[in-house]
DNA sequence: CTGTTAGCGCGTTCAC
DNA sequence: GTGAACGCGCTAACAG
């Protein structure tokens, strides 16, 4: 049961009085090689149970099959249904993911390249912090000849290219779903005004107002520090306490219109006939939360999934030029907190 | 700024007039090695930004300082937590963590034990699936020498070492916190009779019964099988249609209780004040429901945390004895849902 | 068709 | 105090 010691490709040269580097090719079934050759050792490869010592290949071959993925925040439903995605695709092709977070601080971003960059992954995925606006430690894998492909959270100026989600479109179909329910005074919780993901939601936005000859107003308008519940609390009552409050509100993130919906409880407020509420990212609470949030899918799984493939490509063949952005379409999921008329 | 190739202890032997096996040594300040030597080397090797080839190393010394580590499912509160806890603990040695998921499914199970194995990894962590009754794909890692840790859902015959929660003590603290503000009549939704830590939660909460003189009853208890809000809601139908209905429950995780709150709320019935409730695992909707959830908090981190302590103590010390089962305690989180008499 | 040779980059005897 | 030499397991160029 137990073997002390692995058998090696050695061991089965010896033993068949071959040499090494037949046993080797035998295994591989190179053409150069005599069926029988190549049916012996198979054979006696598989009876003994012959395993090839991957970190020999891998350093013969100088890769690691391990591909580096960073992202701000593991305990994250949308980041783990990237990962989810990205492992999965990646062992179809035999490749490990190696995950790290940096917590949404550049100092623990850097870390974890370095981290990265030593443990000799052969390529990287990153989704950047919210701290990240220059991104040297990132090129750095691309001077190493190991490539890089960011996703999500990007870095727009960075040459690397960038699997994202369409948010302006994401923006444009919760607003304009909004207004189909017949909504005419719109709010939006937007989140900082340096992050792109955030802007492009705003665009959208912005434009599906104009597109329904709503005017923009800034008093509907609120931006997060932090993403988190408590802000869309606080300015859902600022909302209230307007002269004219909104009818609507289209959230940034979920968990704001998580704190949304808890102001409006408090107030007596109904969802959705008095005001009626979009969230983005889909997360789990979405359907959980009463009413059921509608929201705005990313294909978090799908995402990884292609971020991995591209990079696998690239890594398979260098020749391969990765396309420089790829954009997936947003889903809108409409569920109880915005459909004002039934049937 | 970008070297085709890496610089390596050849090159810097060469250069400085050395020997490779001088230049190793020097890096590693050996004691045989002139302290001039050793400078002059250190300084080279700064100027020249030299890195070792991690893959070199790590082939000479026939490791990797990967960790696998498998859970039931990646898009999970609790295992992503712990998953965060062995990223951080384990990037502290300088390892790297392998994540795969088996989807509560055996064969993709073993197939992740498989894949970690010939990826060569030093270690594995392992919570196993619902359909693991037999460990021989776990038991192959210790056959070829890699140390193994069970963690949360263990199978506990496995002559391997154990991490879990206390849940015997979380069902019996869960239920004499119910007890303590009152209730009378507790029901329990369990999990699978099979399933070790749901068994453990159902003998705490007897125990806890027991010691408070209150007769156990068959009619409020039900088992899920698939741990589900769907199950946590019809069940919860169920104990309203007895004669003598309870007045409280306490259910196997915070997803089932989420499906009681909604069979509650339905019926228009108070939650806390006419049915208690507590759920366990402290997931995120715990805090976001409303009622807001008291719930058993499992340290997941911890648990992830500890477990790669203990694994990385065994990888370099071969003579550390793993201790055979190590218990986390849980945490009572007390919230809306089940604290009746305020002040 | 097959064997010989030559490394990959590093660590580790064993001599000097 | 230092260097030469060997080998980890495997692949590949070159001979024959």
């Amino acid at each position: 049961m137990s073997e002390r010691r692995k058998l090696t490709l050695k061991d089965i040269a010896k033993d068949l009085g071959i040499s090494v580097s037949t046993a080797s090719r035998a295994l591989k079934a190179h053409p150069d090689i005599a069926q029988e050759t190549i049916q012996m050792v198979k054979d006696y490869a598989a009876k003994h149970n012959y395993v090839p010592n991957i970190i020999a290949v891998n350093f013969r071959k100088s890769r690691t099959k391990n591909i580096g993925l960073i992202v701000p925040e593991l305990v994250h439903h949308f980041f783990s249904t990237v990962i989810s995605g990205s492992i999965d695709e990646a062992k179809k092709s035999g490749y490990n993911i190696l995950v790290s977070q940096s917590n949404d601080f550049l100092a623990d971003e850097i870390v974890a390249c370095k981290t990265m960059m030593a443990s000799s992954v052969d390529g990287l995925l990153i989704s950047i912090s919210n701290e990240t606006y220059d991104g040297d430690h990132i090129l750095e894998f691309i001077d190493e000849g190991k490539p890089v492909i960011q996703f999500d959270k990007i870095l727009e100026k960075l040459p690397v290219p960038k699997v994202i989600v369409d948010d302006f479109e994401g923006g444009y179909s919760a607003t304009k779903h909004l207004i189909d329910q017949g909504c005419k005074r719109i709010a939006h919780i937007a989140g900082r005004k340096d992050v792109l993901n955030a802007c492009e939601r705003m665009k959208g936005y912005k434009k599906a107002l104009n597109d329904h000859q709503i005017p923009f107003k800034e008093e509907y308008i609120r931006y997060c520090e932090s993403i988190s519940e408590e802000e869309g609390e606080q300015f859902m009552e600022e909302f209230l306490a307007l002269p004219n409050p909104p009818d609507a509100v289209f959230c940034i993130t979920d968990l704001v219109a998580l704190g949304v919906i808890k102001a409006l409880k408090n107030k007596g407020i109904s969802i959705p006939d008095q005001i009626a509420i979009v969230g983005f990212s889909n997360w789990k609470l979405a359907e959980i939360v009463s009413p059921s949030l509608t929201s705005i899918d990313q294909h978090g799984y799908q995402m990884g999934v292609v971020a991995v493939r591209m990079l696998i490509q690239k890594l398979e063949d260098k020749n391969f030029e990765i396309p420089d952005t790829l954009e997936l379409k947003t889903r809108l999921v409409i569920r109880d907190s915005s459909v004002k008329v039934k049937a």
